[in-house]
Formats: C-alpha cells, structure tokens, sequence
DNA sequence: AGCCTTTATAAAATCGGTTGACGATAGGGT
DNA sequence: ACCCTATCGTCAACCGATTTTATAAAGGCT
C-alpha cells in the first residue's frame, strides 16, 4: 500500500460519508461526540484505520492553540549532569503524550536567547530548564516568568526568584559525605570548595560546616581550597587536579578530601597519583553528584548521589501540572522541591588505619 | 510593553496600513516583493518590528508545507559518544536555520518507531539517526528510506543498505592502535574485539589484521577475546573488566592490550589494577572513540579518536544538501563518507623497556 | 487612441484541522 | 396542537500564515 500521498481528514470524511467535523469530532472524542452512535464512530474509525489517517499536528495546534510540546533548555548538553535528567524527563513527557523541544544554549546566553524565542514561537505549553552549572542571567529568568507558559528549572535553586524549581539537597548531600569520612575515622580533611558564585557551592559548604559543629569537627582553614569561576564543566577536572597538587605541597597532612563535584574529584585523583599517593590507601577522596564516570574510575568514586533521572521525572510532573492548571485556570503554585542525595560508597574512601 | 497578547500578520498589516497579503511578501522578500518599492517595505517593517510581530511557525509551515525542521534520533541519549556528535550536528543545523528535534530512541525499537511516526507526523524535512551501537532493525531502515524525507545516518556504516551515512574509519582507525603499540615495541599484545552483531566490530579487525600481516607480526589466538552482544553501552566497561580478568588468569603473558572502545579499555584498567599490574609500566592499554572520560582517567586513556563533532556536523551538511537537492527536484545521491579517526596518545600506553 | 507591459497592492484560496452555532428528526409532556 | 428536549450531524468560521490570482494605475509603443 503506498504511502506517499498525505491522507487529509477530508479523505477519511469522503470514505466513509461522513463530514470532516465529525470525523473530527468522533476521533478526537470531543464533548459532542455523546450524540454519535456507536456504529457510526465504528465506521469512521475503520476508514481511519484502513487509510491510514494520521492527523497533522500543525493544523491541529494551530487551531486548537495547544501544540502539546514541552520546551526543554539544557544550558549544555556535553554535561555528563544533563542527560540523565534529560532521559527523566523525556520519559515523563513521552509517557504523558507530549513531545519534548530539546535545545542546547551551550553554555551561550544568546544562544538560550534565541532559542528561548524560538520555543515559545512555536507555542510550547511549558519549559524546562536543565542548568546545573551556568550562572544563569537574570534578566534571562525574567523573560521566563513574564512569559505565560509555566517553567520549571531543574537541576538548581534560586532562592530570590519565583520560579519552580527542582535541586537535590545540597546542604544535606555535603553533609552526608562529611559524616562519612568522619565515621571512617578521619579527622584531618581537606576541601575543595565549589567557585562562589554557584549557589550549590554555599549551600553544600553550609552543610559541611553544620555537620563539623555537630561532631565538634574543627576545620582548617589552610585545607580549605576553592574552585575558580567557569563556564567550561569540565574544567573543573583540571582544577581539581591543580588545587590538589597545592594542597600536596604545603606539608599540612589530611587523610581525606571532601571535592565540590564528582568532576574535580576525578582531578583530584589523578594530583594524588602524581605524587605517588594511593587513594584510598593514603587518602581517601568523596565527590558530588555520580555521574557516569564516578562508577569507571579506578578506583571508582565514593559520591554523593544527586538522583538526577529523578530530578527529571519530577520536573516534567511538576511542569505538567502547571500546564493543567493553567488549562483550568487554577493559578500556578510556585515550587521549591529539594530531593534527597544519597550516599553512594565505593572504592575511594575507607576506613583510617 | 506588554508582551502578553499576541501579535499576527493582521495586526502588522492595520498597523501600517497595507494587507497582509503584502506585508508577508515583503517580511518574506517573495518574488512579488520585487515590485514594491522600497518606502513601503520600510514601513512595514518598522511596523512590525514596533509591534515586535513574530511570525507563528506553525501557520507557516502549515501552509508552505517547509517545517524547518530536522529530526534527529538518537538511539540513546546516555551514551557518551552520542552528545559529541548532537553538538556538531545541532550547531550546524541552528547556523542554517533549521531547528533541531531531537528524539531519544532509548535503545527500544518501539520507541524508535514512535518517534520516528512523530517526526514524519511534525513534517520534518530531513532526519538524523545517531546510532552507534544498536543493531537496528532492517525493518525499521526500510520504512526510513520508504518516507520521502531524506535521511543520514551518523556514527554507523551500512554496506548493505541504501542509506547515506557518515562513519570513522574503523578499519584504518584499528591499524593505527596496533601500530602506535608496534612502534613502541610491543610484540605481545592481547585483544578484546567487538561483538560480532556490530559491523564496527568487524572493520577494527580488518585494520588489526591488515597490521599485522605487514609488519609480519604474529596474533596469538588464544590472546583474543570477543565482546559479548549488549544493548547497553555501558555494559562493555563491565564486560572490558571481565574479559581482561580471564586473559590474565590464562598465563600468557602480555605487555599491551587493545580494546574494541574506550569503555572496555576503562574497563580493563580496572581489571589490570586489581591485579596489581600497572599501566602503562606492566601493560599498555588502548581504546577507541575518546569519549569525555578516556581524558580523565587515571592514567589517561591512549585511544583512537572518533571526531564526533565533525561527524555531527558533516551528517547536518549532507541532510541539509539532501534538503536543498529534493527542494530543486534533482535527485538525492546515496552518500557513504568516512572520515579519518586520528591517533590520541595519553599515558596509558608507554614504549616497551 | 488603443493596447501591452510594468508596477503596486489587495482579495481570495489554501494548508488541515477544530469548534460553536445551527438544522432536522423523533419522542415526550401538557 | 404546541413546545421542549434529546439525538445525530453538518455548515461555516477560524487558527495565522503563504501564495495565486485579480485589479488598477501608470508608462511605453505603434
């Protein structure tokens, strides 16, 4: 049967001998369709079926101003942090019929700009934000909100913003993995803070410290090194790598280090094996987030577990119901969810001897 | 300014005075715009921009039949060699214009043909399959190349089938592994091919055979292994691991060893590690692809690189050609293109003491 | 003067659906 | 006999553009 010629709803309205508003009316199983008997729907579904009807989506959202597509930015889709919450959410979305627009701002404000404009030209019905690490403009934000559709980001937090919002607890995730490492017995720990101007970094370091006053912990501050700002996600490898190596070479011993992320983790272990130290022999390390690499490491990565497919399934939820409720005309709550972290023990940390 | 409702060709059209009818000749620069002076074109377009009009790609595609859209499928989202190449790819397509509507096939064929009717469904103009490693079914293929739409298919060659596609070459790309071991005076080297189900699998061993047979170099049998088929791309790190686990046990010995991809090579540092062999001193490993993590191990992953992004972007310029040719009538000419892989060496492999 | 071409713009058809208003018939109630 | 309502559909308008065709005036040519 050949299937290059487009088969219209006037054809499935001609074969059957029914008009286009009914066919309409009985495939869409609009309010009106009460009226229709059974046998008639019946017909109109097996001409349907056997020509092979597909309606076209363009006509259909044009008219019925629903375009039923979820907008989803992703500041930078080369993230390892991204795609997990990417699959998340696309599942989510595909599982609730909609399609997701996927674009990639790599890491360029005029990129997300432009893109943004682009979404909502083509009448998404939400957003979603996938911004781990971009500093993302204000004015940015702003153009989100003041557009109708709702938003969800995912994957950070923004106190002093009204926008939803979906982030693993930072605070608790940080102090978790200090707790371990204290439980292991180790006193003397170094940290590689996250740069400042992430809000993650305040917030996880706020969890460090709320965990050391409880175990009457002292930090010191000499040990306590900090990421530079940057956009580059991976860069935070080499920096991890580099400020290790600092920590190394000023003489102040620690038998484990607490890093901002599973990425400067990685590039801590490598300084550490420069200099001939074994991890976790010598020293053990713990990073933040798990993402795919932490598990191939040798050894592999003691982490704090953001559930990022989570994050992603919760987000489309949360995007979801905003649109339903815009549909109806509730008005739109504005969300803050924070999701645990958990503790993903592997090979990088044990116990002091 | 209120941005709220929403502006259309009519409201452009009152605004300045003309129809819409000219209005969209002239926004457009149609043929017919030839005839119109330029005065008036400046009115209109300052009237639309004024009214920040935005033309809804929906009306628009709906009537000229052009979505400005590609399709894009990736087999799934996860793997760490696909978002190289969706890079490349959604770089060049945004600089031509044309959106990109990305789909995540999961590794489900189901889904891959749902998505894949949601494509056709939306009218895309052109179509992208980034596999790399589902083995996919001819069946789905045939309905690609049986829809009028041009397709390419990124990361996987095709001999067989009549479908355009952009691969590394594999063949050569293997040659180069052996041969950089070769150089560094390694005679003993142990292999972990590809399944047999990836024609990969058999390109790579073609290039390590055509190697060694002219460098007179002996291949001991009993020295290679063969991956198991999986649908899962991280499944080889596990297999990688296991598989080097048996040669090990096995008493032959070995000073260097190359695996299928860089996921088994990750793999099997950790199986050399555990056995207390170090890399590069006790053995040399290399891998193939260079995906973001072969970078980051400890030690640094030698491997033959894959440019993914480069794929990405040759795979948009041929769609984009293909677009172009079917748009002017000509015929769209089957297109196989290779290109070269490129020896990356990191310190997992050292010359032979 | 008559006709053709070029120029400048508008009206109308079209893309492929959805949707609100309306028509026609039949049965029920008063 | 008259109105009302439930049932079963259709008509026509509409979504917001693009594109084809039409119109009208001006200029050029014989």
């Amino acid at each position: 049967m050949g299937r290059t010629e487009v088969v219209t709803i006037r054809d499935v309205a001609r074969e059957c001998g029914y008009s286009a508003s009914t066919v309409s009316i009985v495939l869409n199983g609009a309010p009106l369709s009460r009226y229709i008997p059974g046998d008639t729907k019946g017909r109109i579904e097996t001409a349907a079926k056997r020509l092979g009807y597909r309606p076209n989506p363009l006509a259909r959202s044009l008219r019925s101003q629903r375009s039923n597509i979820v907008g989803v930015m992703v500041i930078d889709i080369t993230d390892p942090f991204c795609t997990p919450i990417l699959r998340g959410l696309e599942n989510a979305l595909y599982d609730a019929n909609y399609l997701s627009l996927i674009t990639d701002a790599h890491n360029e404000p005029n990129r997300f700009e432009r893109y943004l404009e682009m979404l909502l030209d083509r009448r998404v019905e939400g957003l979603v934000v996938v911004a781990n690490w971009l500093v993302t403009d204000i004015k940015l934000l702003a153009d989100l909100t003041e557009c109708r559709v709702p938003t969800v980001i995912a994957g950070r937090s923004f106190e002093n913003h009204s926008v939803s919002t979906v982030s693993v607890d930072n605070e608790n995730g940080a102090s978790m993995a200090l707790e371990h490492l204290y439980r292991l017995g180790h006193r003397d720990i170094a940290f590689l803070r996250g740069p400042k101007a992430l809000s993650s970094s305040g917030q996880r370091w706020k969890g460090i410290r709320a965990f050391a006053q409880s175990a009457k912990l002292q930090l010191d501050s000499r040990k306590i090194l900090e990421l530079p700002e940057s956009l580059d996600p991976n860069s935070s490898f080499e920096a991890g790598a580099r400020l290790t190596g600092e920590l190394l070479r000023q003489e102040k011993g620690f038998t484990a280090l607490v890093a901002y992320d599973d990425m400067t983790a990685l590039g801590a272990l490598r300084a550490l094996k420069k200099k001939g130290l074994r991890v976790p022999d010598d020293c053990s390390v713990i990073g933040f987030d798990d993402v795919a690499q932490a598990r191939l490491s040798v050894p592999s990565l003691t982490t704090v577990r953001q559930p990022m497919e989570a994050m992603g399934t919760l987000s489309a939820g949360m995007v979801l119901d905003a649109i339903k409720a815009m549909d109806e005309k509730q008005d739109v709550p504005l969300v803050r969810r924070k999701i645990p972290a958990e503790l993903v023990v592997r090979e990088s940390t044990r116990a002091l001897k």
